[in-house]
RNA sequence: GCCACCGUAGCUCAGUGGUAGAGCUCUCGAUUCGUAAUCGAGCGGUCGUCGGUUCAAGUCCGACCGGUGGCUCCA
């Protein structure tokens, strides 16, 4: 027997009786005429839903909101809304055009299209004209929910959708969204109409895998940005100009810190005498901080016997980021095969196994401002923030169980010390677990991983879960920052690994290594 | 690596297949009240590289090199 009347708590505390199977848009008309006017979606304990969907009214009294351009949630909802007008728009422009995903994002939104043919510069114009057209004709966007046969059989043409909808939990509702020519299949919610979609622009086009998978194919992406006002959309686009003038490659040149030679190849950097000032500092600056904080300093060669990589595991797995390997005659007639360093886990592991240590040694922080090469993929190489040789502050902690959460606390101070306090960086602490490819027993993951939530937890900080972004010899920490164009970047990165101690010759089964990578970047 | 776009003077960029250009910088000169940009002149280019098409290529085609944006912030 369904109630006759729901009950609402407003934001302001005040209570509302409505008739069963009022929606959002009514209880906002019941509040005022303005409000009704100004509603975009309704938040019902928690959850953002369309303006149109009856309030739930089995559950005695539910915390309301109506959301107007005021909210910031509501943003992400005109976002997603603009996103399926520009479907609309290159629907009606490329009638062949298959969907993909079409999510709100930071700062816009972005659709991605399987179609034969790249979109053009010249095809974004008339696809954003289009998309004028939509939002002047002011459809209604109209959600219904759908057997999960009939949602196959209304998007048979898309196999995008479709492989979408099989994804989709036996439980799920399976919802579509109508505006006017183009319907999708959507979880929502939507503004109420196409019509309060005024302020936004197309930006870019960008290829794009379908999923981020590399081996499935690749779709055409458009972004865009949208904001409820031409003031706020004229802000971000003013922004974009106001960080492209401090964009480090520019700022480079311009103050002749650094280059980059085509002679020498892409990603290795030249330091002008004023850029390796600036590196000089900053190198005197993380030694003096990590020396006051127990650390000793190491050099290790910059190249090794490949078999050294091998026995740390790095080769199978780290293969593809190391550059090729160089021969060298040795003895008569022997030819061994050396590689650059890409890291110096290995090289440090050999300092600590170079003589019998006693668990009295822990912690043994061993430290190397040490240039490394890594072969990374060409297509992601940018200026000084991805390179192919660099110098990283990096250390090697060996460690007893019993002191891990101590040394990840002075790891996460350096950490605020030098992003923070010096740079006044903001940054975030991303808790990277198990990769598919990894060394290891899962025993092994589960107590490294816990290792790093408890120092996380214990230490009250928030952070996110990466699922599967550790490394393969173990979970990590990483810290990330924007730079000025808002990009995000990985700055430094505290892991623990309980493997390459153990593959070791001589190391104790009983030691675990954290190691840190700090900001220097060459 | 993959997709798109781009590569012309030190910098920013024009340049329908037919004799390589502009602004800024720089050099010199003039002028001055000219507070880094007043006026004039000059310097500066194998048009990324290699090959092809053509009577003729900066322009069209191909390969390569390099750069820019992007490659799940999940229906």
């Amino acid at each position: 027997m369904p109630a006759a009347e729901i009950q609402v708590t407003l934001p302001d505390g005040s209570e509302k009786r409505l008739a069963a199977g009022s929606t959002g848009a009514d209880l906002a008309r019941a509040i005022g005429p303005g409000l009704a006017k100004a509603a975009l979606a309704v938040r019902v304990d928690g959850q953002v839903l369309d303006l149109a969907r009856p309030l739930p009214g089995d559950m005695g009294s539910v915390r309301v909101a109506i959301l107007t351009d005021k909210d910031p949630q509501a943003l992400d909802v005109l976002r997603h809304s603009s996103a399926h007008v520009l479907a609309t728009a290159v629907r009606q422009l490329f009638p062949h055009a298959k969907i993909g995903f079409g999510p709100p994002i930071d700062d816009g939104f972005y659709y991605d299209f399987d179609i034969p043919t790249p979109f053009s510069p010249e095809d974004l114009e008339k696809i954003e004209a289009k998309m004028r057209e939509v939002a002047q004709a002011d459809y209604p966007f109209v959600r219904e929910e759908v057997t999960r046969e009939e949602a196959k059989r209304r998007f048979a043409d898309d196999p995008l959708k479709l492989e979408r909808i099989d994804d989709l939990g036996p439980d799920e509702v399976i919802s579509i969204y109508t505006d006017g020519p183009f319907v999708d299949l959507c979880r929502g919610p939507h503004v109420p109409s196409t019509g309060r979609i005024k302020h936004f622009k197309l930006l870019h086009a960008a290829g794009a895998y379908w999923r981020g998978d590399e081996r499935r194919q690749m779709l055409q992406r458009i972004y865009g940005t949208a904001w409820f006002t031409k003031d706020d959309l004229e802000a971000y686009l003013r922004r974009l100009e106001e960080a492209k003038k401090r964009d480090h490659r520019l700022l480079g040149r311009q103050l002749d810190l650094f280059s980059i030679q085509e002679d020498v190849g892409p990603g290795l950097i030249f330091w002008h005498p004023k850029g390796a000032m600036l590196q000089f500092q900053l190198r005197r600056f993380i030694e003096d901080t990590i020396l006051a904080r127990g650390y000793q300093l190491v050099y290790t060669p910059n190249v090794t016997r490949e078999e050294l990589f091998l026995r740390s595991g790095h080769l199978p797995l780290y293969a593809a980021n190391q550059f090729p390997p160089m021969a060298a005659g040795e003895g008569e007639s022997e030819t061994v095969r050396y590689r650059v360093k890409p890291m110096n886990c290995p090289m440090h592991i050999l300092i600590y196994a170079a003589q019998q240590r006693s668990y009295r040694d822990l912690p043994l922080r061993l430290a190397e401002i040490a240039n490394v090469y890594r072969n990374e993929r060409s297509g992601t190489l940018h200026g000084m923030l991805r390179v192919r040789g660099l110098t990283m502050d990096d250390a090697h902690i060996f460690v007893r169980p019993d002191q891990i959460e101590a040394e990840i606390f002075q790891l996460l101070d350096i950490v605020e010390l030098v992003l923070g306090q010096t740079f006044g960086l903001s940054y975030r602490l991303d808790l990277a677990t198990r990769p598919d490819k990894k060394l290891g027993a899962d025993a092994t993951w589960d107590q490294a991983e816990r290792a790093l939530e408890e120092a996380l937890k214990h230490r009250g900080a928030t952070y996110r879960i990466d699922q599967g972004g550790g490394a393969f010899y173990g979970p990590k920490i990483d810290v990330k920052f924007n730079d000025a164009i808002g990009r995000e970047w990985q700055g430094a990165t505290i892991q623990l690994d309980f493997e390459q101690p153990e593959s070791s010759p001589s190391a104790s089964g009983s030691s675990t290594r954290g190691r840190t990578t700090g900001p220097t970047a060459r």
